[in-house]
DNA sequence: AAAATAGTGTCTATTAGACATTATTGG
DNA sequence: CCAATAATGTCTAATAGACACTATTTT
């Protein structure tokens, strides 16, 4: 809110949010994509969005989205950045504030399934290494390239880059399991999404001294070797 | 760019940057002000920003207020955060695009010096430790409490806390210092920003080893004791 | 019993903190 | 010479990586 009243011309940008859903499995991390019907870009891929309704706050724009497109409720979600640049879309100003959204592989899969609609899982290669940050590559069913309309690439960057950089010191990276897991997916989860190998000894040591996780007394079952005890993502309390 | 054909009625929200110039000297971070002429809020306090104008992009708009507000050019700033609640600002929706900006003291003192316009310089006391995030408060030149409008507060408290957090691992802090500086000031810069003091040796010996310093040869002077050696930021290659 | 992974214990390497010592300037 | 801070060297504590060994399940 500028009290700046000699500003220029204002302009009355369309307000959008995309969200880049994410699961990590399978040794990749994956996302969701929609393609699009109308021009321009018609019969593209895209990161699922919307425009922001009047009233609507961003966080209600992102829930719709994630219901309507992805038939998901009650996901984590976090605000990435805002793509404003002018003529990023042809038609007109179109202001987009991009979200991340994790969930589990379940979940994940449960989108993916229902087959039919417009829309596709695509694995996400990424060619750099740590948080460089850049563009990623990716793949469709059959491993053939898929190229995104607008500068959705870009935004898709962005994303795993902020999920590499958030997952060393935020608890962020339990948005990709389910409630229960073993330190085994949990290490898995971190290397897939860090895209290096971990030494499992030092992070074993490191979750459990976090005091994040919480014992269920419950193990694996029928796992074809020592079963494993199933932790849980506990909050950490204040102070 | 949503591809949703049936979203609900679209909204021309105004867009907005507003920007959190920040310097870091005297055991304090410090923050510009602009007085608010126009209602609401006439007579307020608020970080300096500005309306987007058509075929404007959001760094265009920054670098506008950084010289209309400031008299700044050439200055470092990223994007923060993106603010946009409905009723954030009374008379319409106005989305705003939050930025922090960093110069050194000698820049912002210059900023500071110009008297007689609406503007002021704040003193900003973190009540928090770490990256705790949440509200600070702003201290006036006669160490009166200073209360913003709208959302800046909010914003205010989420530029330090990003701050806080990037220090670590990213070149920021040089940006809070002139093109020369000794690793006493750099130490002095990050402990301010941190809010906590820091071992010595240790740092010294982690500036040295991240490759981002570069010795001039040229050391201090007058300075009633053993000169310090200064030294030059040098971006990392790439790599 | 064999295969496979979970989990523990211990040693080593690396990094951070503490502290003593020397170096170099202004007064 | 004295005061003050820079810069170096060394010891210790904490943390990460490596690796051997034991534990517990399915087949």
């Amino acid at each position: 809110m500028p009290s700046d009243t000699r500003s220029p011309r204002l302009e009355p940008p369309i307000l959008a949010v995309d969200v880049v859903l994410l699961g990590a499995f399978d040794a990749s991390l994956w996302t969701l994509l929609v393609r699009r019907e109308v021009e321009p870009f018609a019969g593209r891929w895209t990161l699922p969005g919307a425009f922001v309704a009047i009233e609507e706050s961003l966080e209600e724009a992102v829930g719709r989205v994630l219901a309507t497109k992805a038939g998901l409720s009650d996901v984590f979600f976090e605000q990435l950045y805002t793509f404003a640049e002018p003529g990023r879309d042809p038609r007109s100003r179109v202001v987009s504030v991009a979200h991340y959204a994790l969930v589990d592989r379940g979940r994940f899969e449960r989108v993916a399934g229902s087959a039919g609609s417009p829309r596709a899982v695509a694995r996400i290669v990424v060619p750099w290494e740590g948080e460089t940050g850049g563009s990623v590559e990716l793949r469709g069913e059959e491993g053939e390239s898929l190229d995104l309309a607008f500068d959705h690439d870009e935004i898709l960057g962005m994303a795993v880059k902020r999920l590499r950089g958030k997952l060393d010191y935020t608890p962020v990276g339990y948005q990709l399991l389910p409630e229960r897991f073993t330190l085994r997916e949990l290490q898995t989860v971190h290397e897939t999404v860090l895209g290096r190998p971990l030494n499992k000894d030092s992070f074993r040591r490191r979750m459990l001294a976090s005091g994040d996780l919480e014992a269920t007394g419950t193990k694996q079952r029928h796992v074809g070797h020592r079963p494993a005890e199933l932790y849980r993502f506990r909050r950490r309390s204040a102070i």
